[in-house]
DNA sequence: GCCAACGTTGGC
DNA sequence: GCCAACGTTGGC
């Protein structure tokens, strides 16, 4: 039974449309326990995931990407050029891992925050609830009612 | 750019 | 282990 999720990123940063050029990426720089704990003993492979857009205008979920690989080790966190370098990272004890996802679709339309928060079915999602959190569960009625959302012209 | 919410750090 | 100070996220 495959798991949904959703994760978020500014689009400024890592668009929908750059995994679409790229069709694969490195879910890397999340340094939130949670999240990275989520990543590390959560996601399987297949796993369908809603991506994000925050710090957008307006904030919302964009597309489907899909768990292509498992947790491992973030590399970035080791690297001292990197933004998201962090100096407790060993190789022993590397503190931080990613997943690969992989590209499935853009939406024909967005599904706002706004409309999220509206909604009477999505009223438990965490990120309306807790909307820090960067890699998030999703319950499937909630991601059904997403993705018949951003079909609905 | 502001600021509320909340996560992390570190002194004690 | 508490909690104040500080940093970050992310909506607006």
């Amino acid at each position: 039974m495959a798991n949904y999720w959703l994760v978020k990123s500014e689009p400024s940063v890592y668009s929908i449309d750059d995994l679409q050029r790229d069709g694969r990426t490195h879910w890397d720089g999340v340094r939130n326990y949670q999240a990275r704990n989520i990543m590390r003993d959560k996601m399987k492979k297949g796993d369908l995931v809603l991506f994000y857009h925050s710090n957008a205008n307006p904030p919302g979920v964009v597309g489907m990407a899909k768990v292509v690989r498992t947790g491992y080790p973030d590399h970035t966190a080791r690297d001292p050029q990197s933004n998201y370098y962090d100096p407790k990272s060993t190789e022993e004890d590397p503190r931080w891992y990613m997943v690969d996802i992989e590209f499935v679709e853009k939406f024909p339309r967005l599904v706002s925050l706004p409309e999220i928060k509206d909604h009477p079915q999505l009223q438990e999602m965490v990120l309306v609830r807790r909307s820090r959190l960067s890699v998030q569960p999703v319950r499937p009625h909630e991601f059904e009612t997403i993705v018949s959302l951003a079909r609905k012209s």
